[in-house]
DNA sequence: TACGATTTGTCCGTATGTATA
DNA sequence: ATATACATACGGACAAATCGT
């Protein structure tokens, strides 16, 4: 037959659905906190059934856009932008082999590298404020409180070097090694915990560049070397346990919001 | 009150199937290329709706672990898992973050600068023979001909730093500065090709790791500030035109898969 | 405390589209 | 070309959760 009309291959209807609400998300016409127009709502203004309407929510759920509650004053509400889905997948890679331990630790190390610079250079008093907060003074502490206050640091670390693509890199591997460090709890200290941060808190402070960073790799080569005695052995049979961890990043991100300087508010390269 | 029962919050069934079948792939119960039972024999399994299994499908399509086609023999395959959807995750996410070209160019050319690096010591000669496939021979080209060449020498380089973490990320990236180069259509020369890229090549196999990293650095500050110059005036009124746009990266991504050699295979730190 | 209203969760039945043997 | 097996889509109904009164 001969070929009079081209191929019109439609997308699914839900695919289509999908799109459109993930790039309003996107783009802001629907920013965190906001709800979506009920299931009902959307069946009418889409015109396609409940069924496929739900589908489209169910994957906007899924990829981390939405959260979808029930009852009156309940229905899809718009997400801040969280890590959990991007180390929720890094463990998932982790455990399917695809990924290792060592690989985690270095891209961190590189990461951590440029942020601490960047950290000397750009942080402001307001900055050093929030990141001496961090450095709780009090001697001990439970395992936990330590990670927490380890992650804390190192997220507001992240958070002076005015750069939020680092941010949101460092948040997704810290909070996936942490996991890590919470299911070995080695009995030796992987956490220098206070004495090491608070080097690198004088270094920024001091707007030490080469300090900072010197003090970076080693904090980073000590805890990579600590974690790597356990990558063979002990890890793998318990990786089922990573999504049960929690390391409080997300309280910690509520705490300390994603307040980035406008766009163009700092000198770049 | 005090509190003497701990919460029974019941998980919706459509999650309790999601999760299931994907710890069983993760697992390895399913291998990837394997068939999923059909919805209807699920619905028998689970003793749940249609409508149920069908959420549950769609949530594992979406985030990556299976593949549905129609028809006869068709069905849930499960894949290969790979690093698309997680460069794709971070792409939106970093959309969301709303971030800058500075910034962009800016974590980019560290994690260049990385990248090069670490091809340079651990490039195996079929990793040359793929960056050289990278690099046409031809004189002239169209504007989206030469992204394309751009994007598979950048990505193709990411892969030789034998850390698919650095892969993610660089993606991430890539994808977003190139359809902002598209959108920009520079008239002056912003990618310089083959010429640069080629003796970025030379460095990588001859295993020069300072030399590779001072042409990735000149490279970067090049583009930067090529791109630059398009920040205040033009691009905010396009932004929103970002989604739009197609880099191509997807093709390339699949003729040059994600082989990376086994987790272990290589020296770290 | 109890009840009603609203919204999502689940189920059933049916019909249509699509790809393969 | 047809039959088969599967996903896609629709409509209606009731259950369950969660709010405010």
């Amino acid at each position: 037959m001969e070929k009079k009309f081209s191929s019109i291959k439609q997308p699914k209807s839900y695919e289509l659905i999908f799109n459109q609400i993930k790039e309003s998300i996107i783009k802001g016409v629907f920013k965190p906190g906001d709800k979506l127009p009920s299931e009902s709502d959307l069946v009418t203004q889409f015109q396609v059934s409940r069924h496929v309407v739900r589908e489209a929510l169910r994957s906007l759920q899924t990829a981390g856009f939405i959260e979808i509650k029930q009852g009156a004053y309940g229905g899809a509400v718009v997400l801040e932008m969280n890590f959990e889905l991007l180390s929720g997948a890094l463990s998932d890679m982790l455990r399917l082999g695809k990924i290792s331990i060592s690989q985690l630790t270095e891209v961190r190390k590189s990461l951590e590298t440029e942020v601490a610079r960047l950290a000397a250079k750009r942080a402001t008093t307001d900055d050093l404020n929030k990141l001496s907060a961090t450095l709780i003074e009090e001697p001990i502490m439970n395992f936990k409180d330590r990670i927490k206050e380890s992650v804390t640091f190192h997220h507001v670390l992240s958070l002076c070097s005015h750069n939020p693509i680092y941010t949101i890199m460092m948040d997704s591997l810290l909070d996936l090694i942490h996991k890590l460090i919470i299911i070995v709890k080695p009995e030796k200290e992987i956490l220098p915990g206070k004495v090491t941060h608070k080097m690198i808190y004088e270094a920024v402070r001091m707007k030490d560049e080469k300090k900072a960073v010197e003090l970076i790799i080693e904090h980073m080569s000590k805890t990579a070397s600590e974690l790597k005695k356990y990558e063979e052995k002990y890890i793998k049979e318990n990786f089922n346990k990573l999504d049960e961890q929690k390391t409080g990043l997300n309280e910690i991100l509520k705490s300390f919001r994603y307040n980035f300087d406008h766009v163009n508010n700092y000198k770049t390269i």
